[in-house]
DNA sequence: CTGTTAGCGCATTCAG
DNA sequence: CTGAATGCGCTAACAG
């Protein structure tokens, strides 16, 4: 293998060329202003060297770097890589490439990320906060700089300058337990997620006010709010709950689509017909409630809508007069999606 | 909300403290050449000014970008996104962060994603082969540029100057199958991915020799190498396969977790008994096998391992003398998981 | 139409 | 121990 070539610069042809290296970025930059004989002689020759421009160099001169920092607090969880796609695709359109980085669902993580970002790196910054995220003067610091930000998913309070993208957590969760009710259901356990994730308190906010305004009684024993933020607990805390549940629940309506599939599969070991004996509901509606037999009914939510919504809306900051910016708020809709597990 | 603020330099803190750039920069890279009450002041200065390195201006004069950019086939696929975690949890050890691009299963999109990192924004690349690709000059005109490689996945052919990463595809599956004849099982389906790929291939010859080492006749109404490039279809494709089958199979192989499950999905629909009646294998062993019900037998892949070896490799890369550098090929082993479903 | 010059922000020689 | 000067590769303002 020959050694470690020297890469062809601006110079280099313009030098090739006898010309200045002006020229020769405007003339790879089609600037009207340059000679089309003169670009074509400048295209060949960039070409026939195999010049690559410097991408480093242009964004120190250009201040900008056209890549998005995406923060997520895990990989391991569906929902934020379809978000991801969503962001993605947007941003590919409008020429950005997309920085992922995952806050393993810790705070420190989620700021030092945070930081690096802020160092310059990225033109912009979307983030879903993590459940330990309760102070927002690290994503406050960021805008105050003139970094746009966009937060999306989980979001305790809203942060002044920057949009939001989210969902009707409340409302949805709701709108399922209702749809339980109303098909006769009494004893309907709640299984949630972290409870500090203000996501996970809207859906049980959701669950408990549906309940009462049933008048049904709430039992604690029917609830669980699971404390696992990798996958790999959250079997065992399911499981765990349904062994020692005292009252056999008619219906289980939870806040992930994971947490869902491992109740049916709880459910259907300890010998439970589901739906006839018990429902199940899941949330996300992310693929696999669509392949377990018998298929689960979810909340499905937009999700690679959403990824696609914030990756607009940072872009649009982009292009704005960085005069005020006005906050959007901006909640997608969601729908419950019928299937064979109620 | 205030104008966008400039961003507070080197050149300001040295001149407000009197001094010169150049100290200011040795003394917050704790230089010993510089005075300690001198980097006190510094540090103290930057810290109430609010500094904050450009991360452009250090790469473009350092020539590193302490980035590693990663190129996926896909998004929706947990194989890759584990990878992309193992790489990830690596690399942040060693201080780097990586850029992870979908090629969308198209060799344009690859070669447009190389191309992009080729300008300079990556340190290295770490790529799995789309099934279109066939040529690897893209790749090859990457390495001789200097730029550290590691492929891993779907390697059609061994790449001079990269480092390569995978499993013994082809003896994963021999195994699989042997598993199940072994079993007594005869009428063994196979379920594969879009034959253009190579571990799809090595897998499908898995079978074939494991069937023809003990003499089963191959059925090509039994076998089926699925198009589909995306979740959407392949269900489909699936179901159509079991409906028009000729022969009742007792056992499926299939290469990847979905197309067991969906297999799964589609014969307890169709009121076959698993395993009774039929045995289903997966490969991948991603999470879901283990949720499902019956829980499904895997070819277990070390995803996660798979992508802490290549960023150790690429890493491994960035600290050797550029010399000519010797590729390695690691293979990593693979295990058969006995669930419920065989 | 093209060339000259001055940055972009930082690291790093080379002097002193 | 510190400062002045140069360069990383490219863009853009200003001349001509």
């Amino acid at each position: 293998m020959p050694v470690k070539k020297r890469r062809i610069k601006l110079e280099d042809i313009a030098r090739k060329l006898n010309i200045s290296i002006a020229t020769v970025s405007r003339a790879l930059d089609k600037n009207p202003r340059v000679k089309i004989s003169t670009r074509e002689k400048v295209f060949k020759m960039a070409q026939s060297m195999g010049y690559m421009p410097n991408q480093i160099a242009k964004s120190l001169s250009s201040g900008k770097t056209n890549i998005i920092g995406v923060i997520i607090p895990r990989y391991d969880e569906p929902f934020f890589i379809e978000v991801c796609r969503g962001i993605d695709d947007y941003a590919r359109e409008h020429n950005y490439k997309i920085l992922i980085s995952s806050s393993r669902n810790s705070f420190e993580f989620e700021r030092d990320n945070l930081i690096a970002f802020e160092r310059g790196l990225v033109d912009g910054i979307i983030l879903s906060p993590t459940h330990e995220t309760e102070m927002f003067a690290h994503i406050r610091s960021v805008i105050k700089k003139g970094i746009p930000v966009v937060l999306f998913d989980n979001i305790r309070e809203e942060v002044q300058g920057a949009d939001h993208v989210l969902i009707d957590d409340d409302k949805a969760s709701f709108n399922g337990v209702e749809f339980l009710i109303k098909k006769g259901k009494k004893n309907i356990a709640f299984i949630g997620g972290i409870i500090e994730k203000k996501v996970f308190q809207d859906r049980y906010k959701g669950y408990l006010d549906a309940m009462k305004k049933y008048n049904i009684p709430i039992r604690e024993e029917l609830i669980l709010h699971c404390e696992s933020l990798d996958r790999e607990f959250e079997d065992a805390e399911i499981q765990n709950f349904f062994k020692n549940i005292p009252i056999k629940p008619d219906a289980v309506f939870t806040c992930t689509d994971n947490y869902g599939l491992l109740s049916m599969k709880t459910l259907l070991k300890s010998g439970y017909k589901i739906p006839e004996e018990v429902s199940v509901i899941g949330f996300g509606d992310l693929g696999l409630g669509e392949v377990y037999v018998p298929s689960m009914t979810c909340i499905a939510q937009p999700t690679y809508a959403m990824g696609q919504k914030a990756a607009e809306l940072l872009i649009e900051q982009f292009n704005e007069q960085n005069e005020t910016h006005l906050k959007k708020v901006i909640k997608l809709n969601t729908e419950l999606v019928l299937r064979d597990s109620t």
